[in-house]
DNA sequence: GTCTATACTTTGATAGAC
DNA sequence: GTCTATCAAAGTATAGAC
């Protein structure tokens, strides 16, 4: 529970973005649900929509990658950590019936090809993602190519899974891509032993 | 190149709502580009944006699915078919400065908790190329209950690859994913020799 | 089927008093 | 920092003549 008022501003709109998008959430909205009055969006955001878009994709973005790296620290070891991801992220979709999934997924389609400062905004946030996956299959062994290799398919599959598992209703696709991710993770391991 | 008005507000609304997102495109500037009257949309779609966006998902995800269809009827095999389908999906996001990706997974996310009879029609897509993508490796002598992994898989890679790759503005996702897509087809592929 | 005009709502954003 | 009032623009949708 943020303390300030720009700071529920910003998990309100995160929040919203990521179950609506961000061309379908009004700012009115935002401030509604934040229980904010309307004026304190440009007090803190001068930039308007835009900015507070930026904000929002920021820390969501890295929170959800500090939620995953907690669930990969309290594994022990990046095998199970890989299945926990699936599994946690296949029991917030249920609780959520749907709504929960990638945080800042559906702005990052959205704004691909209209919004440039919000695009690198997304961009640098999955480079983030990836950049910590690779270094922690780095520090299980496995060879830097393949080490970054391994974790864009590990987010790829979690991103497509949460695609399809929105859409259908099912988490299905949670649990096959978890099955993939894992038989990737292991085969990797593998060749390392084998080096 | 369609004939009809109708046909013409359809493919302009596929377009856009593929590039921009549901929410992000207003029906205005829909009807401006398939130059057609503004009282036709209602004409033609007495449900109004709601029935156009239903009408656009179901023609562009069917032709996308015909599409990856004729690209694994002229591959040799089912792993060229595979490959092939990852870099030509690469061709068309750098040919089209990556605004063309799935015609779908930007609406389909939208529209996920927020609008019940849209999000029933992507799901509709996303079964039909299931369906037809397990029928595929079914046909290549993989079991039944592999095939629909193998199936979800390669369509999460893709998925999953496309919000990266528009993201990043980079096909490196691409390539990655079309690596493990290959590699578990042909491990796929091996399991069946094996029995 | 198409044209013009318009109603109504919501949007993002601003101004000025307090 | 917050309040109230308000703006212009864009949004969806409808009506009625032709």
């Amino acid at each position: 529970m943020p303390a300030d008022t720009k700071d529920r501003i910003v998990e309100a709109g995160a929040e919203l973005f990521q179950r609506q998008g961000f061309a379908g959430t009004g700012i009115k909205q935002i401030l509604a649900s934040a229980q904010a009055p309307f004026s304190s969006l440009y007090h803190f955001f001068p930039g308007g929509k835009d900015e507070l878009g930026a904000a929002a994709i920021k820390v969501s973005g890295t929170r959800y990658q500090q939620l995953v790296e907690a669930v990969f620290d309290a594994a022990p070891d990046i095998e199970r950590g890989v299945r926990d991801c699936f599994e946690g992220a296949a029991d917030t979709l249920r609780a959520t019936d749907y709504a929960d999934a990638c945080p800042i997924a559906t702005v990052a389609l959205e704004v691909a090809s209209v919004n440039e400062p919000l695009r690198i905004a997304t961009a640098e946030v999955f480079d983030a993602w990836i950049v910590s996956a690779t270094q922690r299959f780095r520090a299980a062994g496995i060879t830097p190519k393949r080490s970054r290799h391994l974790a864009l398919t590990t987010i790829m599959l979690l991103e497509g899974a949460f695609v399809l598992a929105r859409a259908l209703r099912s988490t299905e696709p949670l649990e096959s891509a978890g099955a993939t991710a894992l038989a990737e993770t292991r085969a990797a391991l593998a060749a390392r032993r084998r080096a």
